[in-house]
DNA sequence: AATGAATGAGTATTCATTCAT
DNA sequence: AATGAATGAATACTCATTCAT
């Protein structure tokens, strides 16, 4: 998924990223041994010591601010293009491109995005650089939008930051509701069901 | 917090699960040492190991079906009864006490929702028991609460477990939003949009 | 020979310590791993760090400031009153104690001695300690004693420290050559002809 | 300083011998890593290990019978000729070109000098070729000039052996002293007295 | 001759667990 | 119930050495 090929990264170096994401993913930083990792990628022990100085070193080239810097700007660009430019005739239409694109994103991304959670999340430190990226690639276009459907009277008079925030808080319950806790759900339907019910607390 | 004070249990496991409480949400669960726990709690290491069989075993005291069967329904039932049983004028009032009430709840046993998160999140295996109670407790009584409004017309004629997912992911994210995004919010002001919203989607 | 014999050390413990200190003077700290030293030590290698946080503390243990201030000083006022505050009829007889006294020393402490020359001799910041306790303990006395002799006229009156310094490199000479380079010698002729020597040397 | 300029050495090859000799000299040859002369060699790991087929081979190459029978012999005929086989007035004369001459070979040889302190010094099978090469070059002229200044009549009759070790040790004594336990000291003036004392100790 | 990526045995250290007291 | 010394397997990391280029 994630791959540096700017940069030319040797296969051995590939192999190893790609096992520590899915051990990491699987159980958690802490719980992965590079003895471990080292198997799985079909390495030797030391070969990823040649290629990170420490463990932790490793864990941050998945999820620290270089991937801030270099990898999550991919995504956030391309999200903010595809997505939050784009031409859309209603804020329905918009809520519907972004759902399936942000679920696309989640199950296509799951191992590092849990990794995130369980690294990242909780340790402040680290959490600066997407702040950052956030408010620079996403809030602005986000609160274009809004202002623009608030302009053609499809959406209430309320700060864009709060209608924001009941879009996100509810498009995302839907996506992890249907990804973690009930698979069964028919996600087309519950996506209809949950933009019905935005619409209804967001119109005018 | 929590205090499993029906059985008799000494100061010094008390103390013992106080420690591992606050270094498992601090730390992680694989990155505490036993030896951690037990100076923390300023017992010797083989005390621990009197108490639970393994590391694991203490986890799991904290976490799993032991807490699901005898502490976790001593919270559900209060919750059950304190909240979801109460008598409302109006959907809103309830959503007013609940959003407070979890609110509360959050802020005051933050340590263990983050073992929670960080341990059982991604364990399949451990989440059966919650379900369970889940199901039993909390369900019937918010489908009871649901349909006594739409009864009253106050709630739109949606599937009552839709309009439940709608209500918690709304309240879900306000409350999030409040202690982890933006702290600096008022809470009381951001509860009443949130409900304005939420009954605005589900209104008949 | 070194024992802490006051602080009570369990039987294991000096165990280590003996290996230890057999084993760095024979190959020298680095060379020496701690598994090594746990084998010949017949105990867990675990059981190292119980008593040790590192093996750097091992080494400090035997050579540093803490033997130079508990068990230093015991040979060093051993010494001290033993050889150098005797009454002796002349300088002659006091240099034949002072030379047999350090002969048994060097033989009989010879591996803590390797490692004070392969550890302690090249890094300076070792070497505080052994140098104060040394003007603390032997300096004075044994200028006193170089006084004494200058005042009954068997001593040429040179700066005591030079007469110290000619006494301590003839003697040590005579011992590390006797010890080290040529084995077959007799020690007390080669002795008597260093005293001889030296008195030569230092007579008025 | 070492160069075996007669082999046709390449410049690379120069850079990682100069390089070992600070290194081990500094660190001890235990704690130095190939990688670390190699980083101050500025020559890849690999190219180490071209010159010398392993790390001991390089100690031994800077400090082993192929110095000892082609890098030392240029030095101790050197020494033999400039010193040992010139022409003194008097004892006292040689005395002094022979401490000046050993205090700045020891000035001028210190890493080297140092490697051998710790690696060879406690490692007998080292120590032959020395031996030889003392016995060869050194003992026989030392001895030739001994029996000449006491034929002269300014040493006392005793075994030259003996003459031949308090000469040595006194002079070693004086300068290891200035080297490194009294830098402050003005070695002339020392050298000086030594000179006396000797002489005091040595004539008739 | 020179490189540097790759190796895997070895290192110091940690840690959950046991057990005699 | 409580202790804490002892264990030994496991861990992250290092390093001399090899080898294809």
């Amino acid at each position: 998924m994630i791959d540096k090929s700017k940069k030319q990264i040797s296969e051995k170096h590939q192999r190893i990223l790609d096992a520590a994401i899915e051990m990491f993913a699987e159980k958690g930083y802490a719980s992965t041994s590079t003895s471990e990792i080292a198997k799985k990628a079909e390495v030797a022990e030391g070969t990823i010591f040649r290629h990170y100085k420490t463990k932790k070193d490793l864990l941050l080239s998945i999820v620290s601010p270089t991937i801030a810097t270099f990898i999550a700007p991919h995504f956030t660009k391309a999200f903010s293009k595809e997505v939050l430019q784009g031409d859309y005739a209603s804020y329905e239409e918009f809520l519907r491109t972004f759902a399936y694109n942000r679920y696309e994103f989640l199950k296509q991304n799951l191992p590092i995005i849990k990794i995130f959670v369980q690294e990242v999340a909780f340790h402040e430190e680290f959490q600066k650089p997407y702040v950052k990226l956030f408010k620079k690639e996403i809030l602005p276009y986000f609160k274009k939008m809004i202002l623009h459907f608030q302009e053609k009277g499809e959406l209430k008079q309320l700060p864009p930051e709060t209608i924001m925030r009941f879009t996100v808080t509810t498009i995302a319950g839907t996506i992890l509701t249907k990804q973690f806790i009930a698979k069964e759900l028919d996600f087309e339907k519950e996506l209809d069901e949950a933009i019905l019910f935005l619409m209804g607390g967001l119109k005018q």
